[in-house]
DNA sequence: GGGCTATGAATGAACG
DNA sequence: CGTTCATTCATAGCCC
């Protein structure tokens, strides 16, 4: 997940055996995909013309199939490059908006910020979510929770858990938890 | 286009080596967590080994615990790599529902074809979603598994699944992919 | 050859 | 949960 080693792919035979004229990818190296002018050209018209920013599974298959004309490629290089020209083109735009308003430019706000629908471009970095503080992640909505603030005083049994455990960062100190008590703790005493 | 600076070949092994035995920040420059190799041997054991898909609140505060003897870690971290894992997995695993190519339009898109190699990519499958992307490579280690209490399936944690579909055809049959097709291939009804 | 840039790939975090 | 966003890692390719 974390390491960076790429898992060979085994495949490393049939590459494209398609001797075409331009599409070569110069190197069939079996590291990474690199688009043929022809994908690339499809894909551009697709995410351009179209409009297409994120292909549905389904889209993400056919144009994948489509695109196998012109070279190799699978189904995630679609989806990553759609998902990388998305998030480059939008950060793009973000950066644009900061260094304009970093740079100079002044909109006519009123002193009366009441209009809080105005986008104002926060030069925070980005997280606009407020987890951090002391976390309460209350992710899985539809059930009854309650949103734990301070402390709890009564056993929790729901989901606050997930921000509100900021034990000790210290570790190696006797603190023994055992892979085996942890998977028993399944049916763990509610305390009740 | 973007600003990428960072080592360009890193030891790739141990992330963090360096004085500490197990709970070093690691990172320096990042807000967000990273799991030493420690945590994440644990994490992957605990999935895959254990067959730990959803933790509950209870475990993921004592999974979180036992962590923090290899470094930083807090409860949603703990939560979200196992719903990241789980979905990604899905994900993997949905894919293998291809599309019906039904309609065998052919259009005149790009350079008129001049790959004269009809590949053929006939998968009539006709199914429904499928999420095509994301074929990650997970190193995968450990594969025995254990019931705990529900049982395990196989931990297919290859890589390709999503790329299942690569140029393997050798033979062909037409299978023209039109993106008039891709593109309508929203209101796709499978449900026949 | 070595750095720089564009971009593929990975994944933590979060939304609906 | 499935999908999407943001950030980072790693590398192909180009320029010097």
């Amino acid at each position: 997940m974390e390491l960076q080693a790429q898992q060979p792919t085994e495949e490393g035979g049939s590459i494209q055996a398609a001797g075409s004229s331009a599409n070569t990818p110069i190197r069939p190296t079996n590291n990474r995909w690199t688009p043929t002018p022809d994908q690339l050209r499809i894909l551009q018209e697709l995410y351009y013309d179209r409009a297409l920013r994120s292909p549905t599974p389904e889209q993400i298959q056919e144009i994948c199939l489509y695109l196998q004309q012109y070279g190799q490629i699978e189904g995630k290089n679609v989806f990553f490059w759609f998902q990388n020209l998305k998030a480059r083109e939008r950060q793009k735009l973000r950066e644009f908006r900061n260094v304009r308003v970093g740079g100079s430019l002044d909109l006519n706000f009123g002193p009366t910020s009441s209009t809080s629908t105005d986008r104002s471009i926060d030069l925070n970095f980005g997280s606009r979510v407020g987890y951090g503080a002391d976390g309460s992640i209350m992710e899985q909505r539809g059930e009854y929770h309650q949103e734990i603030e301070t402390l709890p005083l009564f056993p929790m049994h729901g989901e606050d858990i997930l921000g509100n455990m900021k034990t000790t960062s210290e570790g190696g100190s006797g603190s023994r938890i055992s892979l085996e008590l942890i998977l028993n703790s399944y049916g763990d005493a509610d305390m009740a």
